[in-house]
DNA sequence: CGAGTGACCGCAA
DNA sequence: ATTGCGGCCACTC
């Protein structure tokens, strides 16, 4: 399915990409805007993924993402306390720093 | 075609 | 431990 060769000059958009990884992320998981980044072949491209994330399509899990430190987007619509009620409908919680419970458990490591 | 902006990251005081 | 600043790539005006 998605042959992403490292090293390998990017054929498509990092937007495509982002799409595809964050249709295989399975509920109950989490994961960072830096992962995603580096997983599609830019670990620097983080920002992107967020703005990527911003005029994305809604039907994507995009509240499963969370940056570096596992805290909640401060610029996520509705704010922190809207993505948290998000996340606790996946069964993902998070405390009063707003940084998701055992995040790096619940990180997802997309190997496959 | 050039410049600005962004749901971030990592390092330096 | 917290605060501040530059940089990264892609998209929009």
């Amino acid at each position: 399915m998605w042959d992403i060769d490292p090293g390998e000059a990017p054929v498509v958009g990092l937007r495509d990409r982002v799409y595809l990884l964050m249709g295989r992320l399975p509920s109950g998981k989490v994961t960072t805007y830096g992962d995603l980044a580096a997983l599609a072949g830019y670990p620097n491209a983080a920002r992107l993924v967020g703005g990527i994330a911003h005029g994305g399509p809604a039907n994507l899990p995009w509240h499963r993402l969370v940056n570096a430190k596992g805290g909640l987007a401060v610029g996520f619509p509705g704010g922190r306390a809207a993505q948290r009620q998000l996340l606790e409908q996946d069964s993902i919680f998070c405390d009063e720093r707003w940084r998701v419970v055992d995040f790096e458990e619940r990180r997802w490591r997309p190997q496959l």
